[in-house]
DNA sequence: TGGTTCTTTATGGGCGTCAATGGATTCTTA
DNA sequence: TAAGAATCCATTGACGCCCATAAAGAACCA
């Protein structure tokens, strides 16, 4: 597997540091590690975007697509590139988060580490409750549509009470 | 065979770990293991879903219509992704409930096995019970109606109680 | 068919390793 | 030289891994 799934929080110590969950870092490893990740504010999100070479690869297809000096493409530029940080791992599989993108996601004491597939998020724990609960409601309201189209997955209407 | 069939029920000791059913280990190696199985609390109900890779497939299914970048994407990948648990399988078969799911679906000494094909959940027996005599209420009202239309009358002894 | 043996499973416990966390020490640079 | 940053070290607790036991089931043989 190669993706970030999962939840896992972790603690911020004095300095400011916090350890990567190690099966982030194993995914980070084989995504061609290059002594940092790639870290920036989540476009809509009181939290953090972060991963590894394949994010910003990703990233600079998203850039591709747009026509170069078109405004759009700098908007993007700015607003992707602009605020990325590279921060490097430490010999402990820790990072340390700048004040600046520490402020946007409101982090004080611990960090909750989002798996998203192809990249994770930072969040404070508990505005990540918050945020899962809607998502769970959001996924409620699509269930139907997935039942509809690819097959069933999730919560099935019989409840599992069959033999 | 390869779908997940039947009820089982086992205990959960001191350490957390819970084995799993032989004849769902059987379904998992052959639904290409790759050292753990994906768990999430269920949408709609006090269980656990969980399964092998077909499972995983299928989420990713999900998130491949949406395009990269937005708010639905990520939305959704929280509720999937963000929800999800690999637990590894030890070499006699058992995983580790973690806190967070345990406390969705209330278990505490032992746990249901409950197969459903593609994927199978875990209840706490005494809820899952609860479940299954609704379950079966249900069948009983739709027998009564069958027997009322084609003339045979319902109610013998054995109610429908086989699995 | 009845009894016996062998295999598989569930379950409990011990132990070593690794991850998370806190603190100290060295290195850089202003 | 002092402040901040990066590196290193130490502790603790969780987790993975191995073995032991017992019960249940299957296969086997008389």
């Amino acid at each position: 597997m190669d993706r970030f799934v999962s939840t896992y929080t972790n603690k911020i110590d004095a300095k400011g540091r916090v350890s990567i969950p190690a099966p982030f870092r194993a995914v980070l490893e084989r995504d061609g590690y290059a002594g940092g990740i790639y870290c920036y504010p989540s476009l809509d999100a009181p939290a953090l975007d972060a991963g590894g070479e394949r994010l910003a690869k990703k990233i600079d297809g998203l850039l591709a697509g747009l026509p170069d000096y078109s405004n759009e493409r700098d908007e993007l530029s700015v607003a992707l590139y602009g605020d990325v940080q590279i921060l490097s791992i430490d010999g402990d599989g820790r990072i340390v988060l700048p004040e600046g993108l520490r402020q946007h996601a409101d982090l004080q004491g611990s960090v909750t580490f989002v798996g998203l597939g192809d990249k994770f998020q930072m969040w404070e724990p508990g505005r990540f409750e918050e945020r899962r609960g809607a998502a769970r409601a959001k996924v409620q309201d699509h269930r139907k549509l997935f039942a509809a189209g690819s097959g069933r997955l999730g919560g099935d209407g019989d409840e599992g009470a069959r033999e």
